[in-house]
DNA sequence: CACGATACGGAATCTTCCTTCCGTTTGTCA
DNA sequence: TGACAAACGGAAGGAAGATTCCGTATCGTG
């Protein structure tokens, strides 16, 4: 979230901050809506910045998309923490999954991401396994506690994950899929019974 | 499964009968591991043919896709009629299910086509709504019994389906999924309790 | 076996995007 | 305000793939 060009150096000048948040706001957008096949150029165009400026931020399009789906892990990591705090186990759990796959639901280059592994995790690698090993800690407590199934372990959940992102982004022949609907009966499936 | 150029005129020459079941044979294979990714004139290279030959046979990518795609819905379709003479329901419907998705899991193209929208169902449009009234019937019946949850309907199964296929398909970060896995925590999910 | 009609091969063409380059503009500092 | 580095814009350059074109080879028939 800091710059991404230089390590340290002088602080950037005033119109390239400007800019810099500009191309993120514009890219929040298009990506939310094309997911990875917006294009820079409409980035560029939403953001008032020539592509060349565009570039001048964000080296390629990967390290754009990175930026965005490590900013999506962030929130999603915090979810996690908040988890913590949750009393009951399975609200806890269930809860957190929940809330983290509207999160995802808000926009569509993080489905992709999820799904497609066509994208440089590098970028995201950090907020993505604290957010593993901080859900794991909600797992293994709603495990302890008796509320879901047993053999269910922390490496089950991104599996969970993609499975769903697919059937936000996509939503087959007919309209849309309804993926909360999809969540829920995963959801039973966990459950202790 | 017969010819796509001509709705009938004289039989075709015996070359281009051949070399179609060449390119349908290597689209599958090439399709099977790639995925829509597999590129033309890899197809035509392992068919031993050239793109121009490949062309004449199927007018663009997406008819020769959608000659796969509705290939394998003929296969699930099958598995949906053998369903009708299994006794027990939920063996009708949890078996079929797992089945079915063994044959989606056995090439990528039509994981890719149950997931993006990229595709032209038009080719495969028929076996497909046929696999769907089909397998209402098990699903009604298994419904009636009792043995899945009540609310079940026969439009949950593409949505089920599609995240089966993301899970098929991707693999996160680490190696690939268990979608075996994922398919029987959903079937709990369905499952009556 | 000779002659069309068919079919073939694969280089060339077209498209779609991402990325680079470089002449121009703007911010900053003295 | 003047000088200079930093940033800009957007046309041009590439790369990857699908698709077309057309001269050549092959099949099927009289």
């Amino acid at each position: 979230m800091e710059a991404a060009t230089q390590p340290s150096q002088r602080p950037m000048r005033a119109d390239a901050r400007r800019n810099r948040e500009r191309i993120l706001a514009a890219a929040r957008l298009a990506f939310e809506e094309g997911g990875v096949h917006a294009q820079m150029e409409d980035v560029a165009r939403r953001a008032g910045v020539g592509v060349g400026t565009l570039y001048r931020h964000f080296p390629t399009k990967e390290a754009l998309v990175g930026e965005l789906v490590g900013e999506k892990f962030r929130l999603l990591l915090e979810g996690a923490r908040d988890a913590l705090d949750i009393e009951d186990p399975w609200e806890a759990f269930a809860g957190t999954l929940r809330r983290n796959a509207e999160l995802m639901a808000a926009d569509a280059v993080v489905q992709d991401a999820l799904m497609r592994s066509e994208i440089d995790w590098t970028y995201a690698e950090g907020p993505r396994s604290e957010l593993h090993s901080t859900f794991a800690v909600t797992v293994e407590r709603a495990r302890a506690a008796g509320v879901i199934r047993p053999d269910f372990t922390i490496d089950d959940v991104p599996m969970i994950m993609c499975g769903l992102c697919s059937t936000m982004a996509d939503g087959g022949p007919g309209g849309a899929y309804d993926w909360r609907r999809h969540l829920e009966l995963m959801l039973d499936g966990i459950r202790a019974r």
